[in-house]
DNA sequence: CTGAAAGCGCTTACAG
DNA sequence: CTGAAAGCGCTTACAG
């Protein structure tokens, strides 16, 4: 007797398949196929037939099965640092709201910053033969997926370039946001202005410093090492490094923090001094209005790069044989208090 | 000549298969299947030759097939209202943690509130066949995923109960946390009090409602219709239910925000307003306690929400029979400022 | 230690 | 209009 159906095998929880659809309706697989995915060529009878089958049996076609078969998964994997963390929260909706336009579901997960976290992740996503992957990269080593794009995995980088391959990016004019952002404080008679941000190993990170830099540059002001410092978001070193530059005989007069976490901390920094120091930071944030003084910053559309990064995804599926593109979304300053504020002692 | 190849067959973009390692490394397709899973009983070089094959080929298992054939899918499916909203974040990867611990990836998406979306989606994902199905309602009536629930899929609901079906829910304690926000607004000496909610339809809106009503009634105060207000939680409609309450002779010198959204909307109407109002809201948020005042909250554990769902779903899928239960995570009174000013006037 | 056959639940490409 | 056969890329249950 050969094999048919044996416990150790869940079968989807015995649920009734096309097969069974068809025994019980008296007709062929193909025509249950044709009836479920309303193609033509059914009797009205037959087909009354098959969903009468449909009902008693509790039917639902499987898309696990179907999708194997037609070779596309109808599916799209973001890999991006945290599911928890706001920033990426309008990103994340975008890029489901292009899926679903295009008829894919959305699987995502969080890199936690950890490249070796990301690698697992994307390639897992890989296995599962996504059609398309958004990724933004924790790591800077990037070739591990160079094989899968090879093999068609449509592939888009946001926020962050890919290291070490040639492929599509979507991200914000960092160096010109930080550029203005900083401009701004020296137009309102800042002279000693310190930057606190991100990892080096981050992109943005360094290119909002090349965009204070330049600022800083154009304006002819020298910048002591002192009033830099790059490293991890975590609030008890962005407390140190504020302590560090808002103290002896180069303190700053304002700060402009590399990013959304920073930013905040740095409102809690300020909040807890006596005199003002202006406060400039890259990323807006929900009820930066409502603080008092409300904070100034550089906003970036999160939704934008999700919504472009993915409608250039089902591009490149649409079978657009496009070379890697580098597309730059401009940034807006919103002067809100925080940065307008002199500098104290001149 | 039977059918081989053909190019209307995207065939995950011409990827290698195992067929095609075992014919490079001459072996059989069990061979591959075995040295890939790591399962013993291959010798060495048997395994070397098949892992060159793979190198030279970059093959990679197609995760989607072994699913099928499997009976599981290692999937996860989310149905949250909305993947741009801060309170779903940490709920969102809270699920994404627990389910990587059982090696499972996370497919989610957005019901926008919207019960038919919510409906479509849910049966998306269990076309996908994903071993278990969290869903943060939006609709009132889940009779449609019977049928699912019958056939194995492990579903549990979040933050708000199933309608009319009997199954798992996880939700925090609405009618205690609001009965005491409202409670330690009547011991700061509040006699009337305003309850501005969400749409009467969502469960914790009516649950919150119920426990501002329970501590009214327990320190006597009557309640007029005019300070209870459910409805959307739009801005303007939230701002023209306060402004109503705020003014005439039973003008409330304090008011109770349902959620999260309607404490932020009314955090900007206070502050444009000239004297002291009282607020406690539900739902605690980013930057509360920087505000001036600091907004009072009751706090919700929107990560353990997820965590304690996620635990459950996977406890089923174990295979534990367990009877559907209600599970209540408690709250948190924050006192922050806004909730312990005094009443205006007496 | 190794592999051929059957099967997971569908769709494709045919043939009647 | 309808359906049997082959196949998607794997794993299962065997048999050597």
């Amino acid at each position: 007797m050969p094999h048919t159906r044996h416990p150790s095998e869940p079968r989807y929880g015995n649920r009734p398949t096309m097969k069974d659809v068809a025994a019980r309706a008296g007709v062929g697989l193909k025509t249950v196929s044709r009836v479920v995915n309303g193609e033509p060529g059914v009797t009205p009878d037959t087909e009354r037939r098959v969903h009468e089958a449909i009902e008693a049996l509790g039917f639902r076609r499987n898309d696990s099965a179907r999708v194997l078969r037609k070779g596309r998964t109808a599916t799209v994997g973001l890999v991006l640092e945290d599911l928890a963390d706001p920033f990426y929260g309008p990103l994340n909706r975008a890029v489901e709201e292009v899926a679903r336009t295009h008829g894919a579901l959305l699987i995502n997960g969080s890199s936690a910053e950890d490249p070796d976290r990301e690698r697992e992740l994307a390639l897992a996503l890989c296995a599962r033969r996504v059609d398309g992957l958004i990724v933004i990269p924790a790591g800077d080593d990037h070739r591990y997926l160079e094989p899968e794009i090879r093999a068609g995995v449509a592939t888009v980088f946001v926020d962050r370039p890919a290291g070490r391959i040639d492929a599509d990016v979507v991200l914000s004019d960092s160096f010109g946001g930080a550029r203005d952002g900083v401009a701004h404080l020296i137009a309102g008679g800042h002279r000693r202005i310190g930057f606190i941000g991100d990892h080096p190993r981050i992109h943005t990170a360094t290119e909002r410093l090349r965009g204070y830099h330049e600022a800083m540059d154009r304006a002819g002001l020298p910048v002591p090492a002192s009033w830099v410092s790059l490293g991890s978001t975590a609030p008890e070193r962005v407390t140190a490094a504020a302590g560090a530059m808002l103290s002896g005989p180069d303190a700053v007069t304002a700060l402009f923090a590399g990013n959304n976490r920073v930013t905040v901390t740095l409102v809690r920094v300020l909040a807890a001094r006596p005199g003002p120091v202006a406060l400039v930071g890259f990323d807006d944030f929900e009820l930066a209005d409502l603080l008092d003084p409300g904070v100034t910053v550089v906003a970036q559309d999160a939704a934008a790069l999700g919504r472009v990064a993915t409608d250039r995804l089902f591009q490149r599926l649409a079978g657009a044989g496009l070379p890697p593109a580098r597309i730059e979304l401009p940034t807006r300053l919103i002067p809100r208090g925080s940065g307008e504020l002199p500098p104290a002692g001149g």
